[in-house]
DNA sequence: GGCTCCATGTAAGGAGTTACATGATTCA
DNA sequence: TGAATCATGTAACTCCTTACATGGAGCC
């Protein structure tokens, strides 16, 4: 059966740090500029194990650390499995990923005029700061392969200017008194 | 506890469409141009069933509609639910969802040059045919409320014109054949 | 009569979330 | 010596996925 999403990206960070170990794995998921990897350890270590279980990934204690420190690499079958999940590209990827605010956007007509604006500046305020986050961010210094780290940081950089650019252009329209209640279509 | 994004979303249809059956809330997400709503019947339906029991949604029998037809409402206390998971964007979500192809250029260099101007095309196909969704869709002409899916719509087409100008940015960069290999960081 | 759509659910299994549980290392 | 970080895992619970299961309505 093919990867989840989830394996193959650990597949994908220790492809490009190995040997490392699970814990430095979930710190890349932690440390993630973008929304929507949560990666509570619950979540990493089944995963790491049964990818282990399945020898695409192989480990072996570390030397002179007590601490139950395993060192991750990926297995030949590995490097494959890792391929393939990248080239198994679905047309439905093409489209945009669902995003909370946008969602959200969809029944603002739910809220008060005063609530909608309250709503948009605190929309646009965690846009900008997360802006300034992608302008300044340096992708992980420790791995190889840095180009692939800057055109992901390039993609998220340029979805974030988008997103704040929307922002900006829907508060005209959402602020608009008139919109607030519309009649009942007929039956 | 507050509502999960799926809940909301739920709720957000219902008060658009009301009075209307499980099985055209489902449809909604079955059609959703986004990537991400998987919605399958054993997602909704029990998903429906916790809203009604914590009564933020009523459901009652259709007239005259032999096929156990249940038509929704939201109640009162759903209004202001849904009002409150509106209220709740946090600051994590100004930035961008994950996207499964941009996930997947970060591991890029996993692949051979051949195959990789393949990923792309691949990609840039996709997105392609998605921007040409976009920019035919017509939003659910039975909801109330129409400017809040027109909003959406715009941030969908924005994003994926978007998506597909950085998919033409980075490939010169991604098809450059001497950073297949990059030496070994030294330990 | 048969096909498509409308309409609602359940059961088994798999995966993620939260909280719990433990211990070594490093630095001030 | 205490705090932060490194390091790994499990248990209970919830949720989602896939597949199964059923039947009415409308149209050709």
């Amino acid at each position: 059966m093919p990867l989840s999403e989830l394996e193959g990206v650990i597949l994908g960070i220790v492809s490009t740090r190995e040997p490392c170990s699970a814990y430095v794995v979930r710190q890349r998921f932690e440390r993630s500029p973008t929304w929507g990897w949560s990666s509570s350890k619950g979540s990493i270590y089944p995963a790491i194990a049964r990818l282990k279980s399945r020898s695409l990934l192989a480990g072996e204690p570390a030397q002179g650390d007590r601490r139950n420190t395993e060192l991750l690499r990926i297995t030949a079958s590995g490097r494959q499995a890792l391929q393939e999940w990248i080239g198994a590209v679905g047309m439905e990827m093409g489209g945009v990923p669902v995003d909370p605010i946008r969602t959200r956007v969809n029944y603002l007509a739910a809220l008060p005029l005063s609530e909608r604006r309250a709503f948009l500046d605190r929309c646009e305020h965690a846009a900008f700061e997360a802006l300034a986050r992608a302008s300044t961010a340096v992708p992980d210094p420790q791995a190889r392969n840095r180009w692939t780290l800057h055109a992901t940081a390039l993609g998220i950089l340029m979805q974030v200017e988008t997103k704040l650019r929307w922002l900006r252009a829907i508060r005209a329209v959402a602020l608009e008194e008139d919109r607030t209640i519309l009649p009942e279509t007929q039956p």
